[in-house]
DNA sequence: CACTAGGATGCAATCGATTGCAATACGTCC
DNA sequence: GGACGTATTGCAATCGATTGCATCCTAGTG
């Protein structure tokens, strides 16, 4: 009842298990051995012109491929990076999220012009530790994580045992491991100094400080007061989560609370806008009465009136970075941290019969 | 200088190289054969509680993980789906349109709940026959397309060869491959009705008709058109590609051409808002004047205003029954292909001060 | 013609796992 | 005490490739 896998050519009965076509069948055909036929294929020096057209053209008829399993079993490599989206059980914020998906889509571009396969794998965030299984296993040579999230150090641990690791985020003190990211703190000073330069004074800041890269936008929002000589206003920093519901909430309860404020800076787009559309919907006029800027300019915030400002983060300048470094990583060299220059992108109000873009305004503070 | 791999224990000089451990040592360390540690760490009936307890403690110590490589080679299998994203050089369209980004999402859900792996990768759409070297190279035991793009035939060559193959898109005559989507006739007929239903009777259509799924809507746009005896107005039926930027010129070409209509039905989101936009700038105002239903129901859409009605394809669902007809192809049987229900997704205009959503509004033609 | 250099090819070990079958150990029963 | 059953364990073949080294063949040379 086993298949007897001797070497005779065997029943051709049927192909309906498409049991794949192996170098030993190439060989047959052709008349030569397997390994001729791996040297034919790969292209070595040492099989002659004749035998090594003729074993390829073989190969094509037959519509053959090389069982990257064994070739990479056998040679101990295997080409793959891993990208993993961590997802958090507590805010539920998974891989749908728009930023993310983004950098996914500017990730499987950098990862295949370099000849590599990217295996896209989520995890709980809480169990970052089991990304190292993905190499110790052999499923991948190397990681890129997507977001720091709130665990530095368990990425520094990993980073500690020489585990071939880079990471999106933030570039934080004593980090053992590569990063690439944006200047967060420049980026958060940009949003500010803006709202600020539109004549805004009472500002709120929206973002979780507990994740590093919003600790450190929020860092750049305190720098860009202190150099225009104004307070950060403690009631009006508000702690929310990358959600939409969280920005909802967060929008109406500071409407509710009765302080006033004529600017926002939102750690997400995805705030930005959802914060806008509560402002809209409860009669504030944006940008008249409050300016709102957001971070990371998705696809979204291309397509939203009133125009969304915003600070864009290179997104396909970091794919790249993000590969390379891994690819340096994995060649044994440490590379460095890569910090990209974020972008203010600034947006017109196109308004019907569209306003001329000017910038200082002043409306009267909300609620 | 080469590494002699003796059975010796070796110069433990460095663990630099990071050089995996391996049953071999965990089978020396355990003081058994190689065979008892596979057979304790996949659970075999036949080894000892004593001696499964202590191989499994050491593996977990030493933070052991299997080859998965050479596991597979050996088993044959791989559990590994790959997803693959066609891109067009013609409309350069590319895996970071909206739409494609949240399918990936829900894909990479359902495959990692049946723990497989997932592997994404691009190509060519002119080169789709690629595809197949992923699985007759073994990376994959199976293929998920996201979209059928004018490649029918490819596509049916493919899985007449028993090629494990599962495509989201139309259902189409003759189609010899399983297909998962939404009734796109359906859908297109929902949409047009509703507009219909608000009293439009000029209506614009925008899509590409050479995509199976978009000739689909254009199919049910022309019955609710019957249904309500209406006539279509071919001047009105513009092809527009999946791009921002086509939908952006074949808005202008229509206001300029001095067609009039007050409704418009547009193959996705993304053209819609950006037919939107396009007429706000040019100072038409939306719904009033023009009514407009997209597409897809992407997450920009949740968020843009005036509230964008559309047609939601359930893309949870989806992934699930891609990866599930596509375990089935794999399981040798022949699952059918599915059909989805789409759904109107009616939002509010809310602009400021809201009016209530009446639908029975009637506009002047635009231009 | 014998000898050799060197080009082309094949043999067999190897990568890191799994598994059929043989081997061993131990206890029980006649 | 010997035969036998059962519970464990190990040996060695195998998955499909790559590659060091041996072998074979041919042509060139003295």
């Amino acid at each position: 009842m086993k298949k007897t896998t001797t070497g005779k050519a065997g029943s051709r009965a049927k192909p309906v298990d498409t049991r794949s076509l192996q170098m030993a069948d190439i060989a047959r055909m052709a008349g030569v051995s397997v390994s001729t036929v791996s040297r034919a294929l790969s292209g070595s020096a040492l099989i002659s012109e004749k035998t090594r057209t003729r074993v390829e053209d073989l190969a094509r008829t037959l519509n053959y491929a090389v069982n990257i399993g064994a070739q990479n079993l056998r040679l101990k490599q295997n080409r793959t990076i891993a990208v993993v989206v961590p997802y958090d059980r507590s805010t539920r914020q998974h891989v749908s999220e728009p930023f993310f998906l983004s950098m996914l889509g500017s990730l499987a571009d950098a990862i295949t012009d370099r000849g590599y396969d990217m295996l896209l794998s989520r995890v709980d965030a809480d169990e970052l530790h089991a990304v190292s299984k993905l190499v110790r296993s052999g499923r991948a040579n190397g990681i890129i994580m997507i977001g720091q999230w709130r665990h530095h150090d368990q990425l520094n641990e990993l980073a500690a045992n020489d585990f071939p690791i880079v990471v999106w985020g933030a570039q934080l003190p004593r980090q053992l491991y590569c990063s690439v990211g944006s200047d967060n703190l420049e980026g958060g000073r940009l949003a500010t100094r803006h709202l600020i330069a539109s004549g805004r004074k009472r500002l709120v800041f929206f973002g979780d400080v507990d994740f590093p890269e919003a600790a450190m936008r929020f860092e750049g929002f305190k720098r860009a007061h202190a150099d225009a000589g104004l307070r950060v206003r403690s009631e009006l920093c508000i702690k929310v989560d990358f959600t939409a519901e969280s920005a909802r909430e967060a929008t109406q309860r500071l409407l509710l609370s009765g302080h006033s404020f004529d600017g926002l800076f939102a750690c997400s787009d995805l705030m930005a806008v959802t914060a806008i559309n509560t402002l809209a919907e409860n009669g504030h006029v944006v940008p008249d009465e409050v300016a709102v800027v957001g971070y990371d300019d998705i696809e979204l915030s291309r397509h939203f009136r009133p125009g969304l400002t915003t600070i864009r983060q290179p997104l396909e300048q970091a794919g790249i970075a993000l590969v390379d470094s891994l690819l340096a990583v994995l060649d044994g060299r440490q590379p460095l941290p890569t910090v990209l220059e974020p972008v203010l992108v600034e947006r017109a109000t196109c308004v019907v019969g569209a306003k001329p873009p000017t910038v200082a305004q002043r409306g009267a503070p909300g609620a």
